[in-house]
DNA sequence: CGCGAGATTGATGGTAATCAACGAACGTGG
DNA sequence: CCACGTTCGTTGATTACCATCAATCTCGCG
């Protein structure tokens, strides 16, 4: 599938994006010459909604980043779904899965019309064996993934769904600068998703939030009282970073 | 509670346990040079039983590598515990905030009497500085580790507690050679929290795998009937690796 | 206006945690 | 070697949490 895209929507990288990927962590302390020899082998895609990236058990021919949309992060086993993870710009994925060259443990989807660049992963385990910088910054990414993948485990293990909700909605808030007013940016079954609940659960989850202050308004998710909400959701830099 | 040890327990490292250090994927690609610093900078610890090694939420100082005994992560959060892994030699931990030099995210403890080789972050972090060929293993270790983590997550999400326990029987059996019969390194109390379930939940677990041939005899667990157990498990490459 | 996807609400069942009690195994000291 | 006590494991009863199924509701869009 990816290479259908290759051929017919591969597109050459503009420079306004390159800048941006440049400026990323993961390149920003890279060699000029062994980052342009990245950037020679990446191309644009675009990819409408709802679409299949990557197929989990499959090998990773290219390391992604996103520039545009949102891209969701899913596993599949004996008829059930779950969401590994949600990315927006500007995040790579798959980096494990390229440098292991191992398969891929989970699928992705575009969730929205979106943007990727992708880099062949010949060329960025080349980077990665020939350039010092790229490889600590590669572990450093690493170390940063691995931390969010064992946070993410504790809140499964250690938070029921409501807790988990409470959090997301205090984290939300946060990242919007504390208006108080989270408006989603996708629909509640990917938050639910997201969040490891079912749609109908979210609902009931949000209700029994009513209890703390939080209310609905029509696509916004209002907290009207957030020491009575943190008070229930008991955040912690342990978990929620 | 570390520093204790160090002054009273620390000991120089012995040769053979050096050497065994040195033949690990971490270690093995390095220069001579590098892995002395190393080397001259690291003690042996000994440790009792249950005795808590790190703390969840403290910086790291050390770079710890299991000789010998068992080591558990958890974590707690709430009144409520889980354990994150079970580390056994010849493996490393906390080797991601040491690279981060960020607060541990989960606290340890020995299951057994333990030996352990602790080496100082700051020797670690100046050898990743300094060293390429360190710099790609450790991006290599932590792309291992995230993966594993990916896993944990996958087999909690997406399985019942039976088939975690069913696919850990299955998996503890290949490990110890197929005999079909598994003698438990440690109690089922520790196995329970490995498996994220209560004890009370393990036994009656265990009791509803008779359906599939799991018979128990006094501390081993028999696979009487492999093929059913499978049928039962669905073991996927995708989750036990 | 009416359709259809998404969201909510209700009813029900399954899974696992919790609480409590009992039984088995082990180590210790007599 | 036995008696005892402590810990661990099992079993039972109950409750909390969440998934599932089904029905209704809402809203955007043709």
């Amino acid at each position: 599938m990816l290479s259908v895209f290759l051929t017919t929507r591969g597109i050459l990288v503009r420079h306004s994006d390159l800048d941006a990927v440049r400026a990323l962590p993961l390149f920003c302390s890279m060699s000029q010459d062994n980052f342009n020899k990245l950037a020679t082998a990446a191309v644009l895609q675009e990819f409408p909604q709802h679409m299949e990236l990557i197929t989990e058990g499959t090998l990773p021919h290219f390391l992604h980043i996103v520039i545009q949309g949102s891209v969701e992060m899913f596993c599949t086993h004996d008829g059930h779904e779950t969401t590994i993870d949600i990315l927006r710009p500007m995040t790579t994925f798959v980096l494990a899965a390229v440098i292991r060259d191992d398969i891929y443990l989970s699928s992705a989807r575009t969730l929205t019309l979106t943007q990727t660049i992708s880099i062949p992963a010949l060329s960025v385990r080349d980077a990665f064996n020939n350039d010092f910088s790229f490889a600590r910054a590669i572990a450093t990414e690493l170390a940063e993934r691995y931390s969010g993948t064992v946070r993410s485990l504790k809140n499964e293990k250690l938070r029921t769904c409501a807790k988990r909700l409470a959090n997301w909605i205090l984290h939300a808030d946060a990242v919007q600068g504390n208006q108080r007013v989270i408006v989603l940016a996708f629909g509640k079954r990917t938050l639910a998703a997201s969040l490891g609940m079912t749609p109908e659960n979210l609902s009931r989850s949000l209700a029994r939030l009513s209890k703390y202050g939080v209310r609905i308004s029509g696509r916004d998710i209002v907290i009207e009282d957030s020491f009575a909400l943190e008070r229930f959701a008991k955040p912690s830099t342990l978990i929620d970073g």
